[in-house]
DNA sequence: CTAGATAGTTCGGTTTTCCTGGACAACTGA
DNA sequence: TCAGTTGTCCAGGAAAACCGAACTATCTAG
């Protein structure tokens, strides 16, 4: 793992495009679902175990870039691994609501599909 | 223009990955957020207008496709021209609060950079 | 200390998607 | 019939996403 410092906007700088951008897919959505719901950080190997989700490392990596990027998760290297949790407060101070109306929004779609 | 038949997706099939995606553009998202102020539907040359966005035809064209199948505008042939409504009641119904929720987070990203 | 295992990153190439100018089709009004 | 307007189609080039393979960093067992 490379040892170059994890870039993470200030909220100031987090624009709802960007964020949409990011929650665009169906990966990412689903790891933003899953560090919702998560208590303390998740590492990405088990946030992509949880999700159920068979995407290469490399791809996982990219994910969770362009997440920390847009300003929605934070990520700190613990040892080998990242831990990664959603900022939650934080966004939810500059865009209220935003993050759980989409995810209940997802939430109503998966319950629909059975 | 063309006169082949307008495509638009049946509510069941609107999923939030695709709305995200159509919204993660500037422009789309100010496309959505005029429409949503409209009372009646406007074509594509007056919502580009209102938004001041200098956007080439053929882009504006893609944008409207692509907004359309992803279920949030429906698009009717009147004449020469598309009258554009945001499919606001039905989303509302699929996805509760969604869209005013990242339209108001759209409006305080703007209302913060003044 | 070394070997092996694990977590992530980087790189490079392939594929996919996006953007846009230019030609075109459909309608309208003069 | 002709000019102007609205929007679509097409084809190219540009940008972004995807993923295998090689690599770095850290930890643990022996």
């Amino acid at each position: 793992m490379s040892t170059r410092p994890l870039f993470h906007p200030d909220l100031e700088s987090v624009t709802i495009v960007g964020v949409l951008h990011a929650l665009a897919d169906p990966v990412r959505l689903a790891i933003v679902a899953e560090l919702r719901r998560a208590r303390d950080g998740l590492n990405c190997v088990e946030t992509i175990n949880r999700i159920h989700a068979a995407t290469p490392k490399s791809t996982c990596s990219q994910h969770f870039q362009i997440l920390r990027e847009a300003g929605l998760i934070r990520s700190e290297r613990k040892g080998v691994e990242l831990s990664n949790s959603l900022r939650f407060d934080e966004i939810e101070s500059r865009f209220p609501g935003l993050i759980d109306s989409i995810l209940h929004a997802r939430d109503r779609e998966s319950a629909n599909r059975r």
